[in-house]
DNA sequence: GACCTAATTGTAAGCGCTTTCATTTTTTAT
DNA sequence: ATAAAAAATGAAAGCGCTTACAATTAGGTC
């Protein structure tokens, strides 16, 4: 490998002129820019970002701690921050931490000992005092889809009540009243935060809340179809399922079909999340968008203005859900 | 920070002996290992992999480029990678080209200054002599799901011929004959030859190939649907349609629908991928699977064998698909 | 042309670690 | 107990770059 001394000899200068023509710091001459440039090019002069990075502490790597890399959520939500990053000729070192809070802690480690120079965390085992801790100790880091309030500036979520809101509200105003609801994890927050977006629907349109219409899933398809399943044995009669997420929709589809009821004509089905298969499904299912991919790029932007110092790279906390009409809700036949 | 330097004092011993703790390496009495892990524990030392990689000329990172972050068939195969690596303690540096050869080029010219191990491509703009080159440079690397006969041995990737065989000759077994064939891109490696491996099973069973029966879509859902209408305006007859991927697919089984043709009953669909969405249409899509997560893991394996010297890590060049039977076929109506 | 300021370059000290080689200590064999 | 061999440790030279700081050169001004 070629190094910065070699160029120097080659150029007839110092190696400080060559690494501030690399760079483009200081100031360097025109001519001597140039003389600097082709002894690089000759000689296949490659920059050493180790070294560089030991040298100047710092490393232009951003940390990202994602659950999983397969499915589509994460994908989209990386893609967002690779796209902002990679202007700012950023690179991403990847991490699973498997929801396991012994594995996300080593991983958060493992980056931290890579000197990275911020963190984006999608972390769902860790504790919020631990994230805090690190925050506190100076570690540059965001936290996407989770909301801490000790750290509400380092969090970047989406406003999954309003989310919930949304979607019943859609159903509610389209005419249904007697609506299912199919919970995600209730320990998980966003699986609470879902539901209680549901129930500020319906109190805001009159409607009473009944347990009775509500199952708690996991957020898996077939916990989807073992919901209406089970909805459907305790006698519950309704027009409408609103889904904590798009599997679960798709579950709930399923089983509706077995039981002979159409969707829509029969009951309306929303769902949450905006997958990707959800409008391969058919009907094309109507639910609410998760702006995943946003949420990437904010993560990217709050990293390049806090800890690059780069301006004009705006962010917001808490991103807001939306509604996306498909097919199958529709009024309730009278 | 604390250094190395720091630890050895305060343990007393000299910071060769810390390195050689923190890395396993040589030999070093038991009585002193504690002595140098409680300095270290007391002190909150954290290795700085970025000093160490400068100093041994290694640093235990993979460099990925992938087209796009987005979608499913990337974190899949990420995935595969990445569960092999961890156990490993490398990691993934990620980069995505964009299938274009410039921004592709760009970022492989990163990753190596970046002095990554080793690197995972799949790129679609660059040429093969370009990688080629790369090999010959000494680069480490490893193309996935693209074949180069130069440089096979830093191959890895599916067996497209045998995935389109296996899909007609599916439909020709259960006793079609009249198979419409919805091809991808044909400029395309995988689309070419998917459709040759459709016209080998025809060949192998007696049925003559027609190009009436064939139309070239672009792996997208839409020209799926674009291709059915066309060749139903051709006025081309047939009881079942092989096609190059799932999207595709999806979109004819939309046309279908329009056009009243029930699936499987009327007409049998075949897709090719299995991508997640494929088990969520309805009836579930029969297809051809793709091991996207095996490449991933194959191509760790090549690194870990190959770079590492870990042995115990066996990996195969041309991975075989396999038929998923779900609900699109049947037999035709006599 | 002398003098002041600004622009340009060079010198050299690290950054925090690994690793070779030499040295010291311990163990084993006789 | 003693020599030889093996194990454990230390000294120090880098790895290739950045970045004060000092030194030099260039550009203006009167």
């Amino acid at each position: 490998m070629v190094t910065i001394k070699q160029v120097s000899e080659k150029a007839g200068v110092s190696s400080a002129t060559v690494s501030r023509v690399i760079n483009n710091t200081g100031t360097v001459k025109e001519k001597t820019r140039e003389l600097v440039m082709s002894a690089m090019a000759e000689l296949g002069y490659r920059h050493n970002v180790v070294a560089a990075s030991l040298a100047s502490n710092k490393t232009h790597t951003i940390g990202y701690v994602v659950p999983e890399l397969h499915g589509s959520f994460f994908g989209a939500m990386m893609g967002g921050t690779e796209q902002a990053l990679r202007q700012a000729k950023k690179h991403m070192l990847i991490a699973t931490g498997h929801s396991d809070a012994d594995i996300e802690k080593e991983q958060i480690d493992a980056l931290l000992s890579r000197r990275c120079d911020a963190l984006i965390l999608h972390v769902e085992a860790v504790s919020d005092d631990y994230l805090v801790n690190l925050v506190q100790q100076g570690v540059e880091l965001v936290v996407v889809n989770r909301y801490i309030e000790e750290i509400g500036d380092n969090c970047i979520s989406l406003d999954n009540i309003k989310g919930g809101y949304l979607a019943s509200r859609h159903l509610l105003d389209i005419g249904h009243t007697k609506i299912a609801y199919l919970a995600g994890s209730l320990f998980k927050a966003d699986g609470k935060n879902r539901l209680t977006g549901h129930q500020q629907a319906l109190r805001d349109m009159g409607v009473e809340y009944t347990d009775n219409l509500t199952y708690e899933g996991n957020f898996q398809a077939k916990s989807g179809t073992e919901g209406i399943r089970a909805l459907v044995a305790r006698g519950a009669r309704f027009t409408a399922v609103a889904c904590a997420n798009d599997e679960m929709a798709s579950g709930a589809m399923i089983a509706l079909r077995e039981l002979g009821r159409r969707v829509p004509e029969d009951v309306s089905v929303i769902g949450f999340d905006n997958v990707d298969f959800a409008s391969y499904l058919s009907p094309g299912l109507t639910t609410i968008d998760y702006p995943v991919q946003k949420i990437g790029t904010m993560a990217a932007h709050w990293v390049l203005e806090r800890v690059y110092g780069h301006t004009r790279h705006e962010y917001q906390h808490i991103l807001s859900p939306r509604l996306i009409l498909r097919g199958t809700t529709s009024s309730p036949e009278q």
